[in-house]
DNA sequence: GAATGCATACTCGGATACGCCGTGTCCGAGTAATTAAGG
DNA sequence: CCTTAATTACTCGGACACGGCGTATCCGAGTATGCATTC
């Protein structure tokens, strides 16, 4: 999995505390880790064409969430980054078997790509019943200063 | 994922109806699906260093399994191709950010890790659960003619 | 006829190239804030 | 003092290189087989 789903995923739970009608650049956002700025942009790019994030040129612009934080799931940010084929793609080699015929579609026929789904739908089940919202109530509850730290943290100037 | 992963399941697959005994070579296994040779045989090496298959050289040699289907998972299956490490990678990015510390496991600290550790966990639990023989037994039910079939095809010369 | 040694053909196994996608970077188009000028 | 228009600086967005891993291939080491030879 890319890397870039990391970055993509604590970005946008430090977009959570944000106040609403602010925006964060990516190189503000990139600070924040250490992260390379022009990359980091690509990937918020991918999140904007997701319709998770929005951006807004110019001074004072930026990036922030375009939804509240309970109407994006995990699953939303890794879809977006990641793209939307699942994990295991059957290329029905069955059709160059014995036996094999080309109208059959095999992706739903085949057990193996069966079972290989079952799977991958409980893989999305899981990051799909995770929101934003769970995560930022989370984190708060375990480090209760972090939301304070990271509004302070996007204000202050870039070092 | 590697596309090798859809190989090597069919194969064993095609293996668990194969009287006791009875090794298959590469070449074998290969032209059942139209696959190339050498890079097939790759992939079944893996499985050897797994010790899901045994592979004995010379004439009438090749590959047969080394444990009873009953005993082999599709995980088994899927980690001795891909590896064992889990699809989301956690680079601990928090240690580059306020507060972060060189002396902390993020990996098991951070919730956005935990919750990705979760999805993962659902999905390799869903794949340990059904084994060879369970594939095998649910193949032979919707296509009687498969055991038969595939014990011909193995016995036949190669075309 | 049985045993033995050898030549043979077949098998796996690892070492070796090619190509694509993830990674990383750069510069330009566009916009909102700012500033200065004018009424 | 308020309005307005040009300037400016900052932002995103897409286009451009580099590297690593999956993909694919080949050839050599090793072995069980079959055969010829010998007793």
């Amino acid at each position: 999995m890319s890397e870039g789903v990391e970055w993509a995923l604590h970005s946008c739970l430090n977009l959570t505390w944000l106040e609403p009608g602010q925006a964060v650049s990516a190189a503000r956002l990139a600070a924040f880790y250490r992260l390379p700025t022009a990359y980091l942009n690509k990937q918020l790019q991918a999140l904007v064409r997701a319709g998770i994030l929005t951006s807004t040129p110019g001074p004072r612009g930026g990036f922030r969430l375009a939804r509240p934080p309970e109407a994006v799931s995990v699953l939303d940010v890794v879809v977006a980054i990641e793209g939307a084929e699942e994990a295991f793609r059957c290329e029905q080699i069955l059709r160059a078997g014995p036996g094999g015929r080309a109208d059959v579609d095999y992706r739903q026929v085949c057990l193996v790509s069966q079972a290989m789904r079952r799977a991958d739908l409980a893989w999305r089940r899981e990051l799909a019943g995770q929101t934003l919202a769970d995560l930022r109530t989370a984190v708060e509850q375990r480090y209760p200063d972090t939301p304070a730290n990271t509004r302070e943290r996007f204000a202050a100037p870039l070092s």
